[in-house]
DNA sequence: GTAATCAAGTCTCAGATAGAGACCTTGTGC
DNA sequence: GCACAAGGTCTCTATCTGAGACTTGATTAC
């Protein structure tokens, strides 16, 4: 157990996954992949895509939905979302007008993988918290 | 095309996901689904993981590795990370002392799921920037 | 005619958070 | 006794988040 690792860049089995995105000539600030998986893994933006699999839904009813976001935050969330494709906004044409959110087909695509990681947490939350109560253990010595 | 849903909570083929935590007796502030997406989603602490996933490294390897990552917020992420058992981190007793961090049976869980929105962020990539393309487009009317 | 209401936001401001980078600690080589 | 290396911490500023007041434009209420 006293080997330490060289951190020598051709001793591992892969050169890490940035080194072969680099290698793609993706500059590691401006990689896509980060920049999509950024979208993504934002705080509201999961809840909203979850909310909207569910079937299309008004602004306030999401409000409703997810009682501890604001305004501010859900117009930002959903906005981002629109820009990236992932949900469609459409306006009715009714008084007062009305304004409804849908997935896109490249939302629906990418709630696959996002309900994978919805299961992990469902399925390891135990295992989460026994962690979390091991780690404040040991702080405490 | 002028039918708007109602809002009705009956209505849907199910509840929402966020309806059923809450019959689960989850309060959507303190769901811990929430807080533990919220961790695993958290920016850096992905590429970390997916950094740690090529093998175990150390804390300056780490750094260069996301050459865009402050001293600060890799401390961070990694303290996080192992809070929440998914990274382990050993001291070895050498001069200087070196620490390497490693993914615990808990942490190569998660790299199924994560790494399943990798590869979606990876395929739709092309999508994403046309959607963002026109999105800028139909801004600019 | 004026006021209140509703949907779907926008605006402002305070407080929390992220990032840059200087500094710290312990030990070795020169 | 000076510089350097590892693995951090500390401080300061800039950005971001969230609460909630305000906006807009049409409809009903008085």
């Amino acid at each position: 157990m006293t080997r330490l690792p060289a951190g020598n860049p051709a001793a591992g089995p892969r050169p890490s996954r940035l080194a072969e995105w680099q290698a793609m000539g993706f500059a590691p600030q401006a990689c896509p992949i980060r920049t999509i998986l950024d979208q993504v893994a934002a705080k509201w933006t999961v809840l909203i895509l979850l909310e909207l699999h569910d079937g299309p839904k008004r602004f306030n009813a999401l409000l409703r939905a997810l009682p501890d976001i604001s305004r501010r935050m859900l117009t930002q969330g959903l906005r981002d979302l629109e820009q990236n494709g992932l949900l469609r906004r459409t306006v009715f044409d009714t008084r007062p007008p009305a304004v409804e959110y849908a997935l896109t087909a490249l939302g629906e695509s990418l709630m696959g993988p996002l309900l994978g990681l919805v299961d992990w947490a469902t399925t390891h939350r135990e295992a989460v918290f026994a962690a979390q109560r091991q780690y404040q253990d040991s702080q405490s010595d």
